[in-house]
RNA sequence: GCGGGUGUAGUUCAAUGGUAGAACUCCAGCCUUCCAAGCUGAUAACGUGGGUCCGAUUCCCAUCACCCGCUCCA
């Protein structure tokens, strides 16, 4: 077995074992693509939403949060184009038994773009009349093409038919771009300004998994910035630098990390580029940048009859801003920072610990409560644990020594221990421990709550 | 969707055509005044569904899931 392959292994062990991640529906033997995230894992994942919360939303002027219905109205998707291009033309070569994309193999075979504007049945006439040849094989013996349809369809109503069709989104932008009148409006907004949201997407993939990172729902950080044209590059450019800034203040190493832009753009972009994470199965995107023009919202003038121009207040003009796109995948930025954090150190004595590197701010627990000996100093451990738990997540341990408690809280990634012994209790002190040195100081019961939170600020 | 591999306690492994054993973990108790100590005890598994057989965790088939390689991933 290669180190790649025990890399992966070891981690999803790890996220089962101590609650960051099950499989989805496990009980049933699972359903495939799909993991669920325990009590650390939600934990982790909530405080990587708010720290981007707080940089995008919080510190950035003009910005805005929404949180709009995964569910949209049919012709969101009519209007964004994905209803048309969000399937894929697929056929299989009955010789060697490889999937291919008609159009793909249309364009490849003659080195043209022709295939793009094809119908399903102008693809196979052509794939058969030229003796289009399978990549793999050279023969030319493919079944008909199947239509891969990649949203998630479903009905409301209780009668389905295909006027009951609604879909689960695939991407969240349009939730943004649908509001942006209302947010103009609302919050008297001017350009440029942001609108952000978290939220579920969806998308029907034929997938291998590597683990969280590619999975048919996925939840996403995403911002959408509307500008003037012609600002539209200098903002795309901002946000590629500011979204590598915000992957190494979470505490992803910058040697891990690099800029991929793309050549062959989707269909509303006019520039596209990857932020990615070098994963130990190879560098994977966990960012998206996209200069989406105003493609977007001209269409969704075009759909809905409603106007989307704005009225520049400087010039009086009137227009349909561009807008800059930056998705941060959430579960993809989790598992990064899995992969980054998860360490097995060698101690001095030859004895190894497994420690979670993780960030202060991103760790499940910020502090972690002990009575040094649990007859004695268990009522005091107690009552500091009530204390400090309003104010952060706080754990107690109280079984097995005081080492391997210490121990337990590193490998959860818990940065600070705080140990309670009869100095607690005659002289109002106790012991922090830290995760990262395994170093100890002694400071007073009143001071504890301000000495950890001066240091889990993102 | 194709090819290959793997499925036994939470984890890592073992054994077996006559329903499974250990280590670590976890839990309880004892002990313990600062880095996985020790003692006692307890809980805990053959992915699922068929078939063959007197009897299947073991053999066969199917299925599900994961891993690796393809393919795919605007």
């Amino acid at each position: 077995m290669d180190n790649k392959n025990m890399d992966m292994e070891k981690l999803v062990n790890f996220c089962k074992q101590y609650g960051f991640i099950y499989q989805g529906s496990e009980i049933y033997g699972g359903l495939a693509n799909t993991w669920d995230y325990g009590p650390l894992g939600s934990r982790l994942k909530n405080n990587v939403k708010d720290a981007w919360r707080k940089r995008f939303i919080q510190e950035r002027p003009n910005a805005y949060e929404v949180d709009a219905d995964i569910l949209m109205h049919p012709r969101v998707w009519e209007a964004s184009g994905h209803v048309e291009s969000f399937a894929d033309p697929l056929l299989d070569c009955k010789e060697c038994k490889t999937r291919h994309r008609a159009d793909n193999l249309i364009n490849d075979f003659t080195n043209s773009s022709i295939g793009d504007a094809m119908s399903n049945s102008e693809m196979v006439k052509y794939i058969n009349d030229n003796k289009v040849p399978c990549p793999k094989c050279g023969k030319t013996n493919f079944t008909d093409i199947r239509q891969f349809k990649l949203m998630f369809e479903t009905h409301r109503g209780v009668i389905q038919d295909s006027k009951s069709i609604v879909y689960l989104r695939p991407e969240n932008a349009q939730g943004e771009y649908v509001n942006y009148m209302n947010v103009t409006r609302s919050m008297r907004a001017k350009l440029p300004f942001s609108i952000g949201q978290i939220g579920k997407a969806f998308r029907n993939e034929i997938t291998p998994g590597n683990f969280t990172f590619r999975t048919i729902e996925f939840e996403q950080m995403e911002y959408q910035t509307f500008c003037k044209e012609g600002s539209d590059m200098e903002l795309y450019e901002y946000f590629k630098e500011y979204g590598k800034k915000f992957y190494m203040d979470l505490g992803l190493p910058e040697d891990k990390l690099r800029f991929h832009d793309h050549e062959k753009l989707a269909h509303y972009a006019k520039a596209a580029c990857d932020i990615e994470y070098k994963f130990p199965f190879g560098w994977g995107e966990i960012n998206g940048t996209h200069n989406r023009t105003n493609f977007d919202l001209t269409r969704h003038q075009e759909y809905s009859g409603k106007s989307m121009e704005y009225l520049d207040p400087d010039t009086n003009e009137k227009y349909i801003p561009y807008i800059v796109e930056s998705t941060y995948g959430l579960d993809r930025t989790v598992l990064a920072l899995l992969f980054n954090a998860y360490t097995t150190e060698t101690l001095e004595d030859g004895t190894e610990r497994e420690v979670l590197k993780l960030s202060n701010f991103l760790a499940p627990y910020k502090v972690c409560v002990l009575p040094l000996v649990k007859k004695y100093h268990n009522d005091k451990a107690n009552e500091i644990y009530t204390k400090l738990s309003k104010y952060f997540m706080t754990d107690i341990d109280t079984s097995g020594s005081i080492g391997k408690r210490y121990r337990r809280a590193d490998v959860i990634g818990t940065p600070f221990c705080i140990t309670i012994d009869d100095d607690t209790i005659n002289n109002n002190t106790v012991t922090v421990r830290f995760r990262d040195t395994m170093e100890q100081i002694t400071i007073n019961v009143d001071e504890i709550v301000k000495f950890i939170e001066d240091r889990i600020r993102f």
